[in-house]
RNA sequence: GGCGACAUGGCCAAGUGGUAAGGCAGAAGCCUGCAAAGCUUUUAUCCCCGGUUCGAAUCCGGGUGUCGCCUCCA
């Protein structure tokens, strides 16, 4: 299979380092707010890497770290009078919550900052040994001129770089490039040989990376607006600590715009996840960032997400036949064209295309159809399980068509039956009464010659 | 200013040399008591200009426009 190498800028042939194996990290969230479209992008296109790659038969080891130390936390847990940890294992629980929602797998692994805390002092130590870094009135900074590929990810040069650094008020650096592997920190601060502090946030991936996959890996994904200067600084800090190439193969998604603009955090032009999921599910959610290739930007509108919402009801209702656990899937035509495409640097547009080959066969009762698609439908994350009504829900809703009908009924079975006579007797009135009813509760009845079912809107 | 990307029908989007997948929306028809779902049919010469080639959406050059990154950001 082939990715786009962000650090080559090239699409290359993928070769995990063990054969078979693959090691990959994401940069998870940092904690402290909810999570926005933005994130649900993001960690849907990685979860759709993961998912491949197992399919593809690759024993995956997939680390998304949790940014647990951090200003914004800090800050947060100060106006709010909490403990950072308070305030990090809230927003972890919602940002748990609302991955599961959109059908993602969970990680392999999913470290904790504060708890990679004496691995990042190792490489500290170390990077200060090799006189990559030093130390400054409590600070520690990484000698950023020492590694001469500095820039080399994000294509940037050096004194182009140079021009736009910045120092903050109290740092005390050489030179305005250098970035803190540490930070002086008595409040809220770990024990170090430098003082109490806490650790800067490169520093931090780096350490979990190292950690729970080695020192070199084959994939580290997340967001663009992480090439510079996160990634960047990771590749500095961890090649000269570990003396040996950090990352294989840089893979990086496109932004989610609204109105033309990057959707994010501090534009405040975002939709947090929890908002899109009342209007939304996560079907409609992946297939809207699915239709786009990863690398590409995605333009946020809810006619958008209404087209995409159509577009799923379509897949789903394909006819559906037993799913034949037996069949021999890589025999089809279908089969090999999704392959294909998702081995073309996750071509999921091109995929989702054969998925609705798929649909169009499974309804013209093609025998292989419904079991080749729901197989293939599901590497991407899509479910096929119709939505569930609970039993107070049904309740709710058998209380609301009883009030419509002026008559109590106690199940929907009931309420079909009572149809199905009308029907017979040709009294129309009572059939479309019943119908527009039900359609008023958010249910939909289809007639076929088998009977009638209902269903969620 | 530096660097990187993108520009295909009403909308979204695939397609890296041989005459444009797929989805949404629209129209017509079939099916249906009416619907829903489904089925059938139907809408493009690919931002502009120049070049290479027997042949270009696809390669090269030059424009125009849009977006992103340049130390908070997925």
């Amino acid at each position: 299979m082939k990715l786009h190498n962000s650090y080559t800028n090239q699409i290359e042939e993928f070769k995990p380092i063990e054969e078979n194996k693959v090691k990959m990290y994401v940069c998870g969230p940092t904690v402290y707010d909810n999570a926005h479209l933005g994130h649900a992008r993001c960690y849907i296109t990685w979860d759709v890497l993961y998912r491949y790659l197992k399919f593809k038969g690759y024993d995956v080891t997939y680390c998304r770290n949790v940014t647990d130390v951090d200003d914004k936390i800090l800050k947060k847990a100060e106006n709010e009078g909490k403990t950072p940890e308070e305030v990090s294992q809230y927003w972890y629980k919602k940002f748990s919550e609302s991955m599961k929602a959109l059908n993602n797998l969970k990680p392999d692994i999913e470290p904790f900052a504060t708890k990679t805390i004496g691995e990042m002092i190792s490489i500290n130590k170390d990077l200060i040994d090799k006189g990559f870094a030093y130390e400054s009135n409590g600070d520690v900074y990484f000698r950023v001129k020492k590694f001469p590929k500095y820039g080399y990810l994000s294509k940037q040069p050096i004194d182009q770089l140079e021009s736009g650094a910045r120092i903050e008020v109290g740092e005390q650096k050489e030179d305005p490039l250098d970035f803190a592997l540490w930070k002086k920190d008595e409040k809220f601060g770990y024990k170090s040989p430098w003082g109490i502090g806490r650790p800067g946030w490169h520093i931090e991936c780096s350490a979990m990376s190292r950690k729970h996959l080695g020192k070199t890996i084959d994939i580290h994904a997340g967001g663009a607006d992480l090439i510079f200067p996160h990634h960047e600084n990771e590749i500095a800090q961890s090649e000269c600590a570990n003396g040996c190439k950090f990352v294989n193969y840089w893979l990086h998604n496109g932004f989610v715009t609204i109105n033309k603009e990057k959707m994010s955090k501090s534009l405040g032009n975002f939709l947090t996840i929890d908002d899109l999921l009342k209007n939304y599910d996560a079907n409609t959610i992946r297939f809207f960032i699915l239709t786009n290739h990863y690398r590409m930007p995605v333009e946020f509108s809810d006619e958008a997400l209404q087209a995409a919402a159509n577009g799923v009801k379509r897949m789903l209702n394909a006819k559906r036949t037993p799913i034949d656990e037996n069949l021999d899937l890589t025999q089809f035509e279908e089969y090999k064209e999704f392959v294909d495409a998702m081995d073309d640097d996750l071509n999921t547009s091109r995929a989702l295309a054969v998925l609705f080959e798929l649909t169009n066969k499974a309804n013209k009762d093609v025998p292989y159809a419904y079991t080749l698609l729901h197989k293939l439908a599901e590497i991407l994350g899509f479910t096929f399980e119709k939505a569930k009504l609970s039993d107070e829900e049904l309740k709710e809703k058998l209380k609301f068509i009883s009030d419509e009908l002026g008559e109590t009924y106690s199940s929907m079975e009931e309420i079909i039956e009572k149809r199905k006579l009308a029907r017979a007797e040709k009294n129309w009135d009572i059939a479309d009464k019943i119908r527009i009813a039900l359609d008023k509760s958010g249910i939909v009845l289809k007639d076929s010659k088998e009977g009638t079912v209902w269903e969620l809107k």
